[in-house]
DNA sequence: CGCGCCTCCTGTGTGC
DNA sequence: TGCACACAGGAGGCGC
């Protein structure tokens, strides 16, 4: 599950469910599940086993477990992952990667991910976040996003809008649905250029970000299906409160034109032909 | 260096 | 029914 709302849900779902116990087993059933802990599999299990989850965090679209040994298991969902906390006699998911089992015997951690764009690895840390994601911006809603640091980047871009916001480094956690919705909202077309962007567009645009991300996380996220859902197995509903995204044809909610789809970046763009002109 | 295209995968829906 | 193709929530790598 794949952008900010969805990721934070499963965070949450992580700290109240698997915080505080202790790995005993770690068993790998896909090899690409674990392809950036470049040490490999029995590397990562021998690793994790016998250590405890202390805590879990996030920042934009990464998860990580900190563990008592210092380090943290660090987790991307990519677009088909899932976290799911399983009882032990659950049936094996067909596209069950990473299976965790804890000291207590009760439920399991699971790592279940269709495409395998998604995956784990043991990392150090550098300062508070791990090592490989030293390079990723803070998202909207971490208290130490600075708004005027990311006007002044957006700004000084030499790009398109939605190509800026989807930019993990210059602000985190935004994807495509929520990039389509906060442009809505900002009545701004995808493509229009960042450095003739006026501050004060430049401000509603953060702000039509921060109030989807928080909106769509109220929601517990936005699923379309059985794909993206929280660590138990359950959908948001924030699908319904989508105003672009997805709505190909069907009326604006703000002045009726159809919404229309248009290729970008080997996906698609939403948006209202009426409202978000170029 | 920054930007933008391509690729890594599996599954589903659509049209012929 | 079968087949080909487009498309799906992401991000790293590489060419320009």
């Amino acid at each position: 599950m794949p952008e900010l709302p969805e990721v934070e849900v499963v965070r949450r779902g992580l700290e109240r469910w698997v915080a505080g116990r202790r790995v005993t087993d770690v068993e790998v059933l896909h090899p690409r599940a674990i392809r950036r802990h470049l040490p490999g599999a029995s590397d990562f299990a021998t690793r994790l086993s016998g250590q405890r989850i202390v805590a879990a965090a996030r920042r934009g679209k990464y998860l990580w477990l900190p563990l008592d040994g210092g380090g943290a298991l660090l987790g991307h969902l990519g677009m088909s992952g899932q976290l799911l906390v399983q009882p032990a006699d659950a049936a094996d998911e067909i596209h069950l990667r990473v299976r965790l089992r804890f000291d207590d015997d009760g439920p399991q951690l699971r790592f279940v991910d269709q495409r395998t764009f998604g995956g784990l690895s043991l990392e150090s840390m550098s300062d508070d976040v791990p090592l490989p994601i030293v390079h990723i911006a803070r998202d909207p809603l971490d208290p130490l996003f600075d708004d005027e640091l990311f006007i002044k980047a957006l700004r000084a871009k030499q790009t398109g809008v939605k190509r800026a916001i989807l930019d993990q480094n210059l602000i985190s956690g935004v994807g495509n649905i929520y990039a389509d919705e906060s442009l809505w909202r900002a009545k701004l077309h995808y493509e229009a250029p960042t450095s003739a962007l006026s501050r004060p567009k430049a401000l509603l645009l953060l702000a039509s970000v921060r109030d989807v991300l928080t909106e769509a996380l109220g929601q517990g996220g936005t699923s379309f299906d059985s794909l993206y859902v929280n660590v138990n197995g359950e959908s948001g509903y924030f699908a319904r409160s989508l105003n672009a995204y997805g709505r190909a044809d069907e009326p604006c909610g703000r002045c009726g034109s159809p919404i229309r789809r248009a290729a970008f970046m080997n996906r698609s763009s939403y948006y209202c032909p009426r409202c978000q002109r170029k």
